[in-house]
DNA sequence: ATATAAATACCACATTAGGGGGATGCCAAT
DNA sequence: ATTGGCATCCCCCTAATGTGGTATTTATAT
C-alpha cells in the first residue's frame, strides 16, 4: 500500500527537498503540501492523505496546534512533528496533542524514510534525542508539574490530603485526632488559600495540580 | 572507543546467540554474560561495561529491579531492556526504573546492532510498538493503566464532570437546565456506579480514573 | 520582649448534600 | 404488547458543610 503524505512546513525549501528526496522512493508520495495548517483537516481530507508531516514553527497557526486540531476532529492518521525543537516543552506538548513521532530537522534521508515506514507500521520513531529525553520525562514527570505555591502548612496539606481521600470532618478529625472544630478551621484556612468555597473545588484542585 | 557489554539473561540460548551476533560485530564486544542479576553492580563493576542489556523475567531476581537497583547504586550507564513482554506495565516500570531502550526480543540483528549503537550515542532506541505505547501513555498517562466501566449514561458522565468543576447541585440544575431534584437524582445513581457516597470521593475517583 | 505564624478549639447560623422513598414519560429491544 | 433503561421530577428527614466570629498555646523570628 502506497505511502501518501500530507507535509506542512513554511519554509519552501523544506518542502522542496522533502518531495525530491520521497519522490524517489517507491512507495511513497507526496500528495500535498502547505506553507501553513490552516484548515488543517479540510487540506488533509482533500488530499487523501495517510501520513502527516508536521513542522511545528510556522506563522499564523503552528504546528502543535494543528495536531490537535486533527485530534479533536476525529483524524487519527499518523502524524510526525518535523522540526529544530528539541526542548522538553515542545515535546510534551507535541505528543500530548497526538503526535506519533517527532524527528528533527537533521535527521538524515535514509533515516526519515526508515522512520515514516515505522510510523505506518504503527510505530513511533523519534530521533535518539527526542527518545531520551521522552524517557526522562517519562520516568520523572517533575519536571513537567505545575508550579503552585498556595503555601499550605503542612498540616494543611495534611488535611487536604484526606480530603482527596473522600474523608469526612468527621473523619479526618478522628485520623488526626484533632477535634472536628479544628478540621473546619484548617479547611476554611485551606479554602482561603486555594481561592475555593467546596470541598469539591479543593479536591479537584488538589489533583489536577499535584498539590497533595 | 569499543562498546563492552555486560548481559544478564537467564536463557544460556539467548546468551549465546547474542555473544556470537555481537562477536562479529568490529567495536562491540560482550565483556560479561550472567544467567541472573544477582549483585548485579558488582558483577557490572567487575566487567567493566559501558553498556548492560537486561532480560525482565529471570528466575530470584527480575530485570527492572536489578536495573533499579545499579540506579539506586549510582551506575549510570545505560541499560537496554531485552524481553518479550509487551505490557504496558513492564514498559512503565521499566522505563522509571530507569532503562535507557526497550527492544523486544524479536528485533532484527542488524535493528539490534543499531540500537546498541543508537543508546551509546545517547538515543533511547525502542522498538515500533513499545515506542507507540510510550508516548500514549505519556499523552495520557491514566487511561492508559486504569480500565474502567462504571457504565455510566452520558448524563451522569456530565454531571459528574461538573462536580469536577467545583459546582454544586443547584449550579449544575441551572447549568443543564434540569430541576435540582434531577440533579440529585443522577448523583446518587452516579454514587451508587462508582461505588462512592460523597462529592469529593466521586470526584477525585473521576479525576484519578480520568473518568471525565 | 514581642510580633507572627501555626495549630488547636469553640459557638451560632445558614446552606448544601445524602439517603430513603415514589412517580411519570420516552424509547428501544424483545 | 411489554419490559427495561434513561431522564425527568417531587417529598421528607438527617447529616455534613460553609461562613462568620473569637480565643489559647506554642514556637519562631525580629
Amino acid at each position: 500500500m502506497k505511502i501518501n503524505i500530507c507535509l506542512f512546513d513554511d519554509s519552501p525549501k523544506v518542502i522542496e527537498s522533502l518531495t525530491t528526496l520521497l519522490g524517489l522512493v517507491d512507495g511513497i508520495q507526496i500528495v500535498g503540501s502547505y506553507t501553513q495548517p490552516n484548515d488543517v483537516c479540510k487540506k488533509v481530507k482533500a488530499t487523501q492523505a495517510n501520513l502527516i508531516i508536521m513542522d511545528i514553527d510556522m506563522p499564523e497557526t503552528d504546528g502543535i496546534s494543528a495536531v490537535k486540531t486533527l485530534r479533536e476532529n476525529g483524524v487519527s492518521i499518523p502524524v510526525i512533528m518535523f522540526t529544530v525543537f528539541e526542548d522538553e516543552d515542545k515535546i510534551f506538548e507535541a505528543i500530548c496533542a497526538g503526535a506519533n513521532g517527532y524527528l528533527l530537522k537533521n535527521t538524515e534521508p535514509t533515516k526519515l524514510i526508515d522512520s515514516i515506514k515505522e510510523v505506518m507500521d504503527g510505530g513511533a520513531p523519534m530521533s535518539p534525542i527526542i527518545a531520551r529525553k521522552v524517557l526522562q520525562m517519562f520516568a520523572n514527570p517533575k519536571q513537567v508539574l505545575l508550579v503552585n505555591n498556595y503555601e499550605l502548612t503542612s498540616r494543611e496539606k495534611e488535611i487536604l490530603k484526606q480530603l482527596t481521600l473522600g474523608l469526612s470532618y468527621k473523619m479526618i478529625a478522628a485520623e488526626c485526632e484533632i477535634s472536628f472544630e479544628t478540621v473546619r478551621t484548617h479547611i476554611k484556612n485551606i479554602y482561603n488559600k486555594l481561592h475555593v468555597a467546596s470541598m469539591t473545588e479543593a479536591v479537584a484542585k488538589a489533583i489536577n495540580e499535584n498539590i497533595v
